[in-house]
DNA sequence: GCAAAAGTGTTTGAGGTACACCCATGC
DNA sequence: GCATGGGTGTACCTCAAACACTTTTGC
């Protein structure tokens, strides 16, 4: 069944970059193309809007369908739209961030039978489209807005030691941190607590495991 | 000539929020639309994206076309694409938010003879599609960004006095400031210069002139 | 001379930054 | 017992906030 417009219309697709820490290192979740253009190469996951559903929808249905994950964190970058950024046809983009603990990511390619595979945001291939592009705006949006510590949070694992997430802002800020200092600041804002457990089975003392607090309570006036 | 698709198509336009200030409050340019849907409501200026011309371009050429003014500073907000936001067919917008000064705002409606105005954004008509939220979003975006004090400075005509800026900073931020504090923070800055001249004719101590330094002269490392 | 806004420095407090040592565990 | 990261408190410095009086003009 053809679809008929008096003006031309662009393609509309959604794009999510998906951000975990793990490693030591901020990650970034790619699929490998099967078909052209740019088969082979390593892209962003994502696809078309469907004529009848949002945005953040389209974003949330197509991080499930390539990941099987919903994402704790979900928040739009923008647009992205130059003219000749797909051989094929107009396409205009919208670019989402999805920020997801390690724990929580099983990267089992879904429907579509592609890879998927985390990289290192340090360390990437070529990739498709205008992707690296998209990429810089979603590490730049994080970076900008680190010192909202659960922001940074969001990427934790269920349990964490203090030095994990310290060693998360230092790799997402660039710069390193005092480990008193980062602590204080912790305390103030009453966003993780103790998990009444440690860390056992390094060769060194154990380290007190926390969580993120439940619902972030609002400070009243 | 119909255009025709394998996959239904939405419509992408671009929708402009053209801020300016005078007469001590924030205002936002908007025009009156002639043709259903929403006839006779106000509504921000946009229009449809051509097919071959970036998404900047097309907010750059409506606003042109409906204002007469480039502006100088033009930077996306986001896309609004809620599926029933327009009753004609599914259309999704890419917002812009657009920062001129009110001497260089003619508010001449352009080629299509619309009428055009400036409201107070406090003293709103209501709005024709969801132009109402993506009017929030403008000005919550200006209100987090206030305190870069280039951004307040792309609001002023080309000569002002210190206090026309810290009021309208004031109106931006929604809370009074220390004349004394204002002025210290801006000397350190450099983003200002004086006139040279002062502005007369009023029943009180005559006001020194300023203006914007031309280009922002990056700070070396 | 009176009303009305312009212009100008100092003090204080809060928060951020720098910094060093003992502790608990595995091997 | 030794190597390794975990955990803790204080001094200083910088920047933001509070605050009042004199000056210049028009009428």
């Amino acid at each position: 069944v053809p679809y008929t417009y008096e003006h031309p219309h662009p393609a509309v697709t959604v794009d999510v970059v998906v951000l975990t820490f793990g490693g030591n290192e901020l990650r970034v979740l790619l699929v490998r193309r099967a078909a052209a253009p740019y088969a082979g190469r390593w892209a962003l996951p994502g696809g078309f809007v469907e004529i009848d559903e949002s945005l953040k929808r389209a974003a949330w249905r197509e991080l499930r369908e390539e990941t099987g994950v919903t994402a704790s964190f979900l928040e739009q970058l923008g647009a992205f739209g130059h003219p000749d950024r797909d051989p094929r046809e107009r396409v205009i983009t919208v670019a989402y961030l999805a920020l997801v603990p390690a724990d929580r990511l099983r990267v089992a390619p879904g429907s579509d039978a592609r890879a998927a595979r985390l990289f290192a945001v340090g360390k990437l291939p070529q990739l498709a489209f205008d992707h690296a592009k998209i990429l810089r705006r979603a590490t730049q949006r994080l970076r900008e807005r680190s010192s909202e510590i659960d922001f940074v949070l969001q990427l934790m694992p269920a349990e964490f030691t203090l030095t994990d997430l310290q060693r998360a802002y230092e790799a997402i800020s660039g710069q390193l941190l005092d480990k008193r200092n980062f602590r204080k600041r912790l305390q103030g804002e009453g966003l993780v607590e103790s998990a009444g457990r440690l860390r056992r089975g390094t060769a060194h003392r154990p380290a007190e495991l926390y969580r993120r607090v439940a619902a972030a309570p609002r400070r009243a006036i």
